[in-house]
DNA sequence: TTTTGTGTATTATGACCATAATACACCTAA
DNA sequence: TTAGGTGTATTATGGTCATAATACACAAAA
């Protein structure tokens, strides 16, 4: 994990979100793994064109929520463990498909229905 | 069009953008058709336990996005035609399903792993 | 040793969202 | 005619998010 050019960041959510997802993004895909290097809060924040203490309020929650170790002044790393990847894995796919399921019961679509329009639009 | 006591609010979203789309998703469902009443700005704060001024401001969108009538001080009602019934099916329906595949695709799940995991969750 | 970059922290400003408390003109029903 | 409910508007307060501008202690490199 040198860039975080590919992160392009959208308005609805808080930017600080933004990156912790991100990272886990990057975790869930296996490219940041166990002891990578996160480049500096800084640099980040020149990359992203974002306030540094934006960033460092994600590298806080990114230490909170545990895929993140920091030691002094030495930066940060990448930190996961079979634990920590099955949570990961499970946020951001059984999240997002129970939300997808839950807002197409919401206006009515069917199983089938909703398939069909996966099949169009994919 | 009577109650908005199946509105269950979340902390994610604005309230006001929330009352909206319900509102959409009654009109998508028709179950709120041209020429229906909607309950008084005090009522809705009422049923939601809500401020006034929130629920105000969701009609002042509402009008703006051309769904809702309001002509002086004899409350509120629903305006559909054609093109803005397929607007809001657009809206509901289309956003719903493109933004499943992004992120679906953001993390590597493949086309059948999807339909795998929507069958198995549905 | 001095400079540079690091993580961390604080204070101030501003936008957006929501609440609270009013106020006012209008219509309608008692 | 009056009392009550309507839509609408304003002002103030507070929380969250983001920015801006600093500041400080620490470690590594010049």
């Amino acid at each position: 994990m040198q860039s975080f050019n590919e992160l392009k960041l959208n308005s609805k959510e808080p930017v600080y979100i933004q990156i912790a997802s991100f990272v886990k993004k990057e975790i869930l895909l296996k490219r940041a793994i166990l002891g990578d290097k996160l480049p500096s809060r800084r640099e980040i924040a020149a990359q992203l064109s974002v306030n540094p203490n934006t960033v460092q309020k994600a590298f806080k929650l990114m230490e909170e929520e545990g895929y993140v170790h920091t030691s002094g002044n030495q930066g940060s790393i990448i930190y996961v463990n079979e634990v920590i990847y099955r949570l990961i894995e499970e946020e951001l796919t059984g999240e997002l498909v129970r939300e997808f399921i839950t807002s197409a019961k919401d206006i009515n679509l069917s199983f089938k229905k909703v398939v069909e329009l996966i099949t169009e639009h994919w």
